[in-house]
DNA sequence: GATGAATGAGCCTTCATTCAT
DNA sequence: CATGAATGAAGGCTCATTCAT
């Protein structure tokens, strides 16, 4: 058993070794654009060894973006444990999001690319409940966080659920700017005057 | 002269129906997943027709590209003149932008995939300056609906620039909820809420 | 009658005019590379037009392999019919053979791209019997203007079809060089030795 | 590296296999109508296989050319070197010329093929300049032959460039003829016909 | 476990030919 | 007669996947 622990512990390094490689050629070209031999020459490994660890293209595509999630998630929860302030945490959130993905940019481009065919019923229905569910799970880290905010009174009462709704709105359609490279001005400023409107919105 | 501009009529309607079948397969599948032979089918044409108005593949999918742009952008134009409050033109800018793509959901989805790929060089730089002027265009647009709103006094002064940015932000992060299906509850519900929260910091 | 003949040689007329642009274009680009609609806007004509004429492309370069064996051996003719020494017959067969190609790049290069074609069995096997027989026609004049000089002892008594098998292969390979462009010297020098060593061989 | 030069003796074995089919399917139907699918066939392989081995279907037909260049000038010198007489050297190289092609007619179609399409400047610089070379080669062959005829006495002094130039046409236009089928009779009695000729000059 | 040669389904594009006007 | 839009068969090439070594 020790022995399959081990073999199993390599294991899951390989698929983390080639995760890094797809998650770089998938963020630069596209699902489609990405081939298995540049993935397996960016893994420095052989095409056929890519198999041995995952089915397919399609499934190496899925891991590179379920992870690229759990660690959005993940880092938002870090940033926001960081500090005590409600109003702080919040705006740790607000951040931290878009700093992710701007310190991330491969798994903003493959979320893009992921968008792009999860419409096609091509990509496992699964796939696309697994995205769904990780992102209730940020909803409700944001939802948390308003929660408590207004139970303590930093923020009016309202409907968190809805405001969270906004905050992602406000999140996605941010990062949607920055992946086109729509704004010519400092992206940072821009956000932080957004999120001084959003606050308004929740004092007013 | 007469009959020249008949010639080129016909082909203008040719290559909108064309277009129309273009939009509908590439909404569906994509770019990548979708073949020439479909759109053919769709638009009852022979293959090579379609090499007769379009030079390629690639050159189809700019067109549809570039028609979804200057059709929003057309509609949320025509829905402003509708009205006469400086307010109301606010609102009717916000709900036509999300109607638009709503009662249009291949353009969106079009997007989507066009999104995915423009990072990828391969298309030509021209429509990727072409979709950033039509958002300039757009984003004009709000510019201008704020600025008037301002100058009446129906909303504080303040950067109507990045007003418009937080304003194009929202529309474009509740657009890619609405396309990746991310809500379960009422869209319109949840829009009309988020519209009410962006009202209250232009008066905050 | 007399209208059906003004017809027939306004068609004939046409079927030249296309003969000519053909002859450019195929020359230049060779059968395969040749399109139709290549043609028609050399001829200044519709691509349609064009099958009014020639029943099919295969006819056309047909008819242009024709034509330009027809001329070749009219203008050798015409060389021999200029001077009356049997010796000076000879050297202005000789001559006119290359310089008719020389003169009319275009026809050799249509004719190379015959050669490649012709093994293919998918030419006419009726243009490869007339190219034959206009073959014939040419070595029937070698043949022809050796024999009389033979007769009257300007060279010796000799197999004058033999003779004039090595005439024209030494014309055909001089001509095969030429258009492969091997030799970097003057061509015509080269040519003229060619021709003084055959003579000695005539009279050796 | 034991290791590596098997590799690489198996890519060279693979390449030649691929090249002996591709050389009777290009003989047999000319560049233009071969299709990849014939070549594969005939090497008993999948059609992907031949771009694993050969980068496009141009690639395989220059590598055809270079080919039979280099077999054929290899071939002549054997020839010249079985025997010791000079005038027995001239001879082999004569009729090992004829033979060679007459042996493989193979390559004497896919060199006419290559003729036909050489003029189009779309197969590479770099083969034309190749063939050009390698006829060099070969006519050095020649004229080291000639010169060694010459000093010993067997043949008068002469240009030996340009009798060289002379026995290249006479070789090249020979294989035209039988190329094209042109003669009736027998074209080994026609050939030693015309080499007695040419021999005549060279002593005349 | 790892490799990369082999495979063939699949797709974009071309172009000879037709035919309605 | 003349035209050029329409057609679809055909072919070069790609690339995910497999499998013998």
């Amino acid at each position: 058993m020790a022995e399959e622990t081990t073999i199993s512990v390599k294991h899951v390094k390989k698929r983390r070794k080639i995760y890094k490689a797809a998650l770089k050629v998938f963020a630069k070209k596209g699902f489609h654009n990405t081939k298995m031999q540049d993935v397996a020459e960016k893994a420095s490994l052989g095409k056929g060894t890519l198999y041995w660890y995952f089915k397919s293209k399609e499934e190496l595509f899925q891991f590179v973006i379920r992870c690229g999630f759990a660690e959005f998630n993940e880092a938002v929860l870090n940033a926001i444990a960081q500090v005590n302030h409600p109003m702080a945490k919040l705006k740790a959130a607000f951040e931290e999001s878009l700093k992710f993905y701007f310190d991330n940019k491969d798994h903003i481009w493959v979320l893009t690319s992921f968008w792009s065919i999860s419409g096609l019923g091509k990509l496992n229905k699964r796939l696309r409940k697994e995205v769904n569910e990780e992102f209730e799970v940020y909803k409700g880290i944001i939802i948390g966080v308003l929660t408590n905010a207004a139970r303590l009174g930093f923020i009016n009462k309202g409907d968190n659920v809805k405001r969270a709704a906004h905050f992602t709105a406000l999140i996605d359609g941010l990062l949607v700017h920055r992946v086109l490279g729509i704004y010519v001005d400092d992206y940072g400023k821009v956000e932080a005057e957004v999120y001084k409107e959003f606050l308004k919105s929740l004092k007013g």
